[in-house]
DNA sequence: CATGAATGAGAGTTCATTCAT
DNA sequence: CATGAATGAACTCTCATTCAT
């Protein structure tokens, strides 16, 4: 029984993904959802309290997930490039490997009540913090330039990554995301400017 | 009297601008906006085909009469460098004055059906344009880097942009925008590491 | 002035008549017939109280003048069964010329309000009238038997004329229909049965 | 409970053709149709397409109940002339026991956009074969005249029926209808004039 | 726990009619 | 008389949510 209904909350969790990434928050229909989770429609409402419960809780469970496995591997990194390059690495492959979760990340997140924008960017808060403290932790080193306040250096870099992404994800992914790693490492380490 | 005069077809634009911006596209109703630019809802039709087309329009007038005053001033700029500061200070001063405007193109575009997005992302093609030339011309002139795409570039550029935006939104704007021209300049200049 | 009045009535008429006989009632916007008149909107509302006056007043116009006509000519008809042919003649050669008019006749007519509908049927009470003076004629002069009430024999006369013209327009009027003026007038005359 | 429930459906179909019957295909609105069926707005719009799919739906049972009724008592009857009292008994008698029914197909069949004037006369082709039937039949057995095509006697047959409903549906049905059946089975088959 | 038929508020859009010019 | 921009009531259809089974 408990295995039954954690299958069938994870079904739903899928099916939302699946249909949002598809079609958008706002066309995506509670029974559209509901059919390809192969569950009744007033079923999702034993599991969520409502259509907008239920795309946070998805983007809290696929993000919540991302988050740890971040700080995991930002831990295991030794320098602060170390850790920047950690990850940028996995926000791209992450993205790459699951469509959906991107496709709402970048695109759904964004609409939304300002209730459901406020909630969301708390989940956000999580990522941001773990940036700004690989910041802080280069600046603390003398890795990092002071002079350029932490926020500032946070939004380049998230602001960048997440453009990046909904480039790839309008483009209809038709180049590799992740092999763009490097070149973005670089582009926040040194610049735009030619050295020398 | 000029017919469909149009006193009333930019009250609409602006009215729409508040509306969406306070409420977001899908929950900004025909009604409120037509309340809010004193006409009648019948009237709105007169002048636009229909919802999206008021959305479309609001956004290519807004955003055209942007790009074609950056143009104008990209191309008085002398140097890549200044082409690029110009950039930035427009693109967030521009933000900071129109705070609506902001909002329907930072939250608003992201939302929307397929094809919505799709003509959209057509206006912005224009904005993008605009970057990766002064990208090229830096580049020809030896003083930006070639080691990397112009694309990756750009998005590095316009996502940090957006995301400044957003998140200056988001904080309901307790802080000033342009001021951070300069930073963000230097750090797309040379990056996050500190020289020497 | 007073000319010009008239041709702006005539115009609306004829507009009115051939979008309606187009589209159909309902769907015949006063914009359309205005645009069809060459005339603004609101002329329309010098000449016709509203858009339903004006369907009243353009089969006024034109039953009134096919009524007048058929009286003439049913008045000069010698016999009974002169008569009657005369008036399925006119009935049929009336609708193949002036298509609209048919159309409007046929089918419009049946929908409309309640009242709309009890101010119509006052209309062709005149052509019933006819229709009715024609048989009691008969009957009188011995020619028509008297054991069937006149009235159904005057409904099987503009039934089956009715419904002929309704076919004709609905089959796109691929053929002639005043040519069956004959063969309508043998079967009203004699019926199905094989003489003998 | 049956899925989608029948009663439900019927329950709608009846309420629709009253409503329909007194006030007419396009005054008839769905809100008003619903509150008659005792279901909600949302409810019809299980059942059915969208309104045009449920007038269709509504002549479709009605006229294809009486049709096969009609099939039946005409298969029945010996000679082509019982055939044909048949028919005119079962016309008047099923008009005047449901006068919903006679109501929307006399009324409501001629309005209608284009293309529901379509779908409707595909059912009605099924009413004029049963009496074109009868007629050849009549003709093969040397009973009925072969000098008039068939399609000019079906056409006086249905035309008449159609009127003489008509007439007594805007009478407000003050008198009996079925009565009329000898009358007008007379009328067909030795028409006006009198005998000798 | 699960179902899915039923609900009904709500929203975009149309178009006959008005009235200031 | 004529105009046509403006009006706003009216209507169909959608879909998140509920609840009896």
């Amino acid at each position: 029984m408990a295995k039954k209904s954690i299958d069938k909350y994870e079904a739903i969790l899928d099916a939302a993904a699946k249909i949002i990434g598809e079609v958008g928050y706002h066309k995506a229909q509670i029974s559209k959802i509901a059919r390809e989770a192969n569950v009744a429609e007033g079923t999702i409402y034993l599991y969520f309290k409502n259509k907008q419960d239920l795309l946070l809780s998805l983007f809290q469970k696929r993000y919540g997930e991302f988050i740890s496995n971040l700080k995991f591997e930002v831990a295991n990194a030794k320098t602060p490039m170390d850790k920047l390059k950690k990850l940028i690495t996995m926000h791209l492959e992450n993205s790459e490997r699951d469509r959906n979760f991107a496709q709402v990340t970048q695109i759904e997140l964004r609409q939304a009540d300002r209730d459901l924008r406020q909630k969301l960017s708390e989940l956000l808060k999580d990522y941001f913090d773990i940036i700004e403290s690989i910041i802080e932790e280069g600046k603390e080193q003398g890795i990092f330039r002071k002079d350029i306040s932490t926020k500032v250096m946070r939004r380049m870099i998230f602001g960048t990554l997440d453009e990046t992404v909904s480039s790839w994800l309008l483009s209809s992914r038709r180049y590799s995301l992740s092999r763009l790693s490097n070149d973005i490492f670089e582009l926040f380490c040194y610049g735009l400017v030619k050295p020398e």
